[in-house]
DNA sequence: CGCCCAATAT
DNA sequence: CATATTGGGC
């Protein structure tokens, strides 16, 4: 077996930015609401989480090789994990209807970082789906985003190079917010899917993230259900104006009555804040017609 | 079957 | 507007 220092970066970070499960446990069940617990059929013990008892969990960045990942305890929180999956395949939700998945940056970052470890060639729908394991997430989820994010990943190199190529839309550049979140890792960009080998490991950390994971997208889902969002407030990007300017670096995006996504742009050193449970600040008063509350979870993971 | 892409629907 | 869904080609 040979190792490449250059791996050892890329994953060193990748387990690192991993939520770890004592991270993401607690939060999980705070941001599980009683409305939530019921319309999953969770059998959320009588007071397990009380609203208001954030217990903020200690932040401790213990990143274990994946060689020496502690066995999956039994955790008595273990059924927050049946609850998505009740929701995904066992139970009956399926002839219900899933709410839209909303794409936070995190959950986009995760996202990439997937599509990035297992390849151009690998990164298809249901693998990046399995390797992300996101609860609740769905392979036509992440098809749908992805073919967005391929579209995302062109106009990007079109327009790198030629000083006047194409004029971005509008739309374009107003869709491009989430991926601008996250940096595109480098050989993305490079042309079609490489025919050679990834120069680095088939697969891996998969054994990481095998592990359940505690991001529910299905929370999300069932907070949503469909909504709406009636926002116009863009920044400078004219539609066919001659200026266009690029993607901001950073998501500091300060959105004028967006719902909130949590704020991934915490300070260097600074963590997240404890329970960034954000809810619309906008008591919908926006056009008068009915607009459904969105929530917006994650505050798993910065940059 | 699963992927991919475009178009269309919500 | 962001995502979902559908449809056709592979």
């Amino acid at each position: 077996m040979r190792e490449e220092e250059e791996s050892s970066s890329w994953f060193a970070r990748w387990e690192e930015q991993l939520p770890s499960q004592e991270e993401l446990m607690p939060l999980s069940q705070t941001l599980i609401t009683p409305d939530l617990a019921i319309a999953f059929d969770i059998p959320v013990a009588t007071g397990a989480a009380p609203p208001g008892a954030n217990q903020n969990p200690g932040l401790s960045l213990h990143h274990l090789p994946a060689s020496s990942r502690p066995p999956p305890h039994s955790d008595p929180e273990s059924d927050l994990n049946s609850a998505a999956a009740a929701a995904g395949g066992d139970e009956p939700a399926r002839t219900l209807k899933r709410p839209r998945l909303v794409w936070t940056p995190q959950l986009h970052k995760r996202f990439v970082d997937a599509v990035a470890h297992l390849g151009i060639k690998n990164a298809v729908p249901k693998t990046i789906m399995q390797l992300m394991s996101v609860d609740g997430l769905t392979r036509e989820n992440v098809a749908s985003h992805l073919q967005k994010y391929r579209l995302y990943l062109k106009r990007m190199q079109g327009l790198s190079g030629s000083g006047g190529g194409g004029p971005i839309s509008a739309a374009d550049a107003a869709t491009d917010q989430l991926f601008a979140s996250t940096p595109v890792p480098h050989h993305f960009l490079s042309r079609g899917s490489v025919a050679g080998p990834e120069p680095f490991l088939p697969y891996m950390p998969v054994a990481a993230l095998q592990h359940h994971q505690q991001i529910t997208a299905a929370m999300q889902q069932q907070q949503q259900q469909y909504y709406h969002h009636r926002n116009l407030g863009h920044y400078g990007s004219p539609t066919g104006g001659g200026g266009f300017d690029h993607a901001f670096p950073n998501p500091a995006v300060p959105h004028s009555g967006m719902h909130q996504m949590v704020g991934p742009a915490a300070p260097p050193g600074m963590g997240f804040p404890p329970t960034t449970l954000v809810d619309d600040l906008e008591p919908a008063k926006r056009g008068g017609n009915g607009e459904r509350k969105v929530l917006t979870l994650f505050p798993t993971g910065e940059d």
